[in-house]
RNA sequence: GCUCCCUUCGUCUAGUGGCCCAGGACGUCGCCCUCUCACGGCGAAAACACGAGUUCGAGUCUCGUAGGGAGCACCA
C-alpha cells in the first residue's frame, strides 16, 4: 500500500517550530517510503482561526521546501461531508442528541472531580432518542473493553473504554468538532500514517472508536514528543519565534533549521549534519525517542553558520538581498553581493548578522562606535594614518596585494606593528572595530570611499587633539 | 483529582545485559593561529533522578519512589 501522511495544523495560532518538526517528520516519512504528503488546514474553529495564520502555514512550508503532493485542503469546505457522516452515525445508533445544559455539565464535572474521578459525561441523554434540532450530537463510545493504540513511537498503549466518555461530535449549531473531522478526513484522504504531537495520544482511542463505528480501518499512529523551551517549559512566543517565518527574517537558512529540528528526538548514531537527501534516506520513525526535548538556540546558530560557510554563494544571494531590502539598505551603493558573501561567509552565524555587519559598505555612517574611536582614533596614530593615506592614494591597481603591502610598508617604515595601524584604519573606514580582513574590506569598499573616510578619520583625530 | 507518557553531561543525543570508571555534538573554559571579529587546530571540565530486585554481571530488564509533561472543552 502506498504510504500517505499528512500535516494538519490549525490556524488558530501562528505555525512555530514545534509544528514544523511534526510536519518535517511526516514529510520525511512520506518521502522515505516514496509515498505522498498531504497538507490539510484544520480551520473548523471559525472563531479563532485567522487568515494570517493560514498564510504563515503556506509560506512557512514553502520556505522550508516541505512540499505537499495534495492539498491544501480546508475543513471548512468539507462541512457537507461531515454532516453526512454525523447523520450516518446517528442513523446506525453510534451517536445521539444531547440537550444537557452547560450548567449541568459543569456540575457533574465538579462532582466527579470531588469524588476523585475523571470528569466525564454521564450519558444522561444516551438512550433518550431526542430529536431536538439544536441539540449537540455525541458519539456513543463503547462502555467496556479496551482500545490498544499500537504506536510506532510509544509502543502499545492501552486505554480502558470505561475511562472514556461520549464526546461531542457536533456543536448545537451543527458544526463538527475536531475528533470527528480528523477521523473523517484521515479516512476519506486515505491517510495511512498519522504522525503528530504526543499531546494527541489521549485522543487517539476515541478516534479509533469512531473509525470502528464507521467500519473503517484506523491509520497507523506515531506520537512524537513535544518540544520545550530552553528552560524546559512549554514553548512560548518569546522562545525564538512566534512564527516560523521569523527564523527566515532572522537570517536562518532552511537547511539549518530542518537539520536542527530533525535531531530533536531523532538521531542516527553520532551524525549531526544531515542534508535533506540524507535525512530522507536515514529517517525512520522507529528511531524517534519518547521524551520531550528542549530547544537550544546556540546549536541552531552553529548549524546555520555551518550551512552558510559551506553554501555556494549564489544560494545565499537571494535571501541576503531580501534581508538588505528588509533593512532598507540600497545595495546599489556598494559592492556586488556575491563579492560580499565571499568575504563574510566565514564569519557570521546568520545572514542577518552578515547584512548588519556589512552596512558600512553601502551606507556612510554618521558617527564612530564610541569605544572603538576612543581606543583607536588617537593622536599617536595621526601621522601614520596620513602617511598611509598618501600611500593608498598613489595605488594604481586597487587589489588585495597592493593594499596589503601599502599597509605593511607604512607600518614597517614607522616601526609599528601591523595591528597598530590596521585597527585605526578599520575604525576610520568602517566606523567600528569589526570587519573582514583589512585588505578585503578596503578592496570591496573601493579606493574613493576608503580615501574619503580615511580623510574624515584623520580630521576627526585632529579635531579631537585640538579641543 | 483521574488516565496516559517521560527521566544519560547545562542542552541535543549514542547506548537494545559484559565492547561503558559511559561515546559524539552544541555551549563553557584553556592553549595555538591572528590586523579586529570570526574560521580553523589542540586540550579540559561536565551525565546514567533515587531506592529495591533479577543476574556471575544493569545506563541497558522488573517493581517502587520522586520529579516533569500531556489529556480529561459545544479548542485543535
Amino acid at each position: 500500500m502506498k504510504i500517505r501522511t499528512r500535516f494538519a495544523p490549525s490556524p488558530t495560532g501562528l505555525l512555530h517550530i514545534g509544528g514544523i518538526r511534526t510536519a518535517l517528520f511526516s514529510w520525511l516519512y512520506a518521502k522515505h517510503h516514496k509515498g505522498q504528503f498531504i497538507l490539510r488546514i484544520e480551520d473548523t474553529d471559525r472563531e479563532r482561526s485567522t487568515d494570517e495564520a493560514v498564510q504563515v502555514i503556506l509560506d512557512g512550508m514553502a520556505w522550508l521546501g516541505l512540499d505537499h503532493d495534495e492539498g491544501p485542503f480546508y475543513q471548512t469546505q468539507r462541512f457537507g461531508r461531515y454532516k453526512e457522516v454525523i447523520n450516518e452515525l446517528l442513523e446506525n445508533g453510534h451517536a445521539y442528541r444531547c440537550i444537557c445544559s452547560k450548567v449541568r455539565l459543569d456540575k457533574i464535572r465538579d462532582e466527579a472531580m470531588s469524588r476523585g474521578d475523571k470528569p466525564r459525561y454521564d450519558g444522561l441523554c444516551r438512550s433518550l432518542n431526542l430529536t431536538d434540532e439544536n441539540a449537540v450530537i455525541r458519539f456513543k463510545n463503547p462502555t467496556d473493553g479496551d482500545v490498544v493504540v499500537s504506536d510506532q513511537v510509544q509502543g502499545d498503549v492501552i486505554f480502558e473504554n470505561s475511562e472514556l466518555d461520549d464526546l461531542i461530535i457536533a456543536r448545537s449549531d451543527g458544526s463538527p468538532t475536531y475528533n470527528l473531522t480528523v477521523v473523517v478526513d484521515d479516512m476519506d484522504m486515505g491517510i495511512t500514517e498519522v504522525i503528530r504531537g504526543d499531546d494527541h495520544l489521549n485522543n487517539t482511542p476515541r478516534q479509533i472508536n469512531i473509525f470502528n463505528a464507521l467500519g473503517a480501518k484506523a491509520p497507523n499512529y506515531a506520537h512524537i514528543p513535544m518540544i520545550l523551551s530552553p528552560e524546559g517549559k512549554k514553548l512560548s512566543k518569546r522562545d525564538g519565534a512566534a512564527s516560523v517565518l521569523q527564523y527566515r527574517d532572522d537570517g536562518i537558512l532552511p537547511e539549518a533549521l530542518l537539520n536542527y529540528l530533525v535531531r530533536l528526538g531523532w538521531s542516527k548514531g553520532d551524525q549531526e549534519i544531515f542534508s535533506i537527501d540524507e535525512m530522507v534516506s536515514a529517517f525512520d520513525i522507529k528511531d524517534v525517542n519518547k521524551s520531550a526535548s528542549s530547544i537550544n538556540p546556540d546549536k541552531l546558530l552553529w548549524l546555520n553558520q555551518h550551512y552558510i560557510k559551506n553554501a555556494e554563494n549564489k544560494l545565499l544571494l537571494k535571501p541576503l538581498t531580501d534581508l538588505f531590502l528588509l533593512m532598507n539598505i540600497n545595495i546599489e551603493n556598494g559592492p556586488e553581493i556575491e563579492d560580499l558573501i565571499d568575504i563574510q561567509k566565514q564569519r557570521t552565524e546568520t545572514l542577518k548578522e552578515m547584512a548588519e555587519q556589512s552596512t558600512f559598505f553601502y551606507n556612510d555612517f554618521e558617527e564612530y562606535d564610541a569605544n572603538a574611536a576612543k581606543k583607536h582614533l588617537r593622536p599617536v596614530i595621526l601621522e601614520p594614518l596620513k602617511q598611509l593615506y598618501d600611500s593608498l592614494k598613489s595605488l594604481e591597481t586597487w587589489d588585495n596585494d597592493n593594499i596589503k603591502s601599502a599597509i605593511e610598508k607604512t607600518a614597517n617604515d614607522l616601526e609599528i606593528k601591523m595591528g597598530k595601524l590596521a585597527q585605526p584604519l578599520r575604525v576610520a573606514v568602517t566606523g567600528a572595530g569589526v570587519s573582514p580582513s583589512i585588505d578585503d574590506t578596503l578592496r570591496l569598499l573601493g579606493q574613493d570611499k576608503t580615501l574619503k573616510r580615511l580623510r574624515k578619520g584623520i580630521e576627526f583625530i585632529e579635531n579631537r587633539s585640538s579641543s
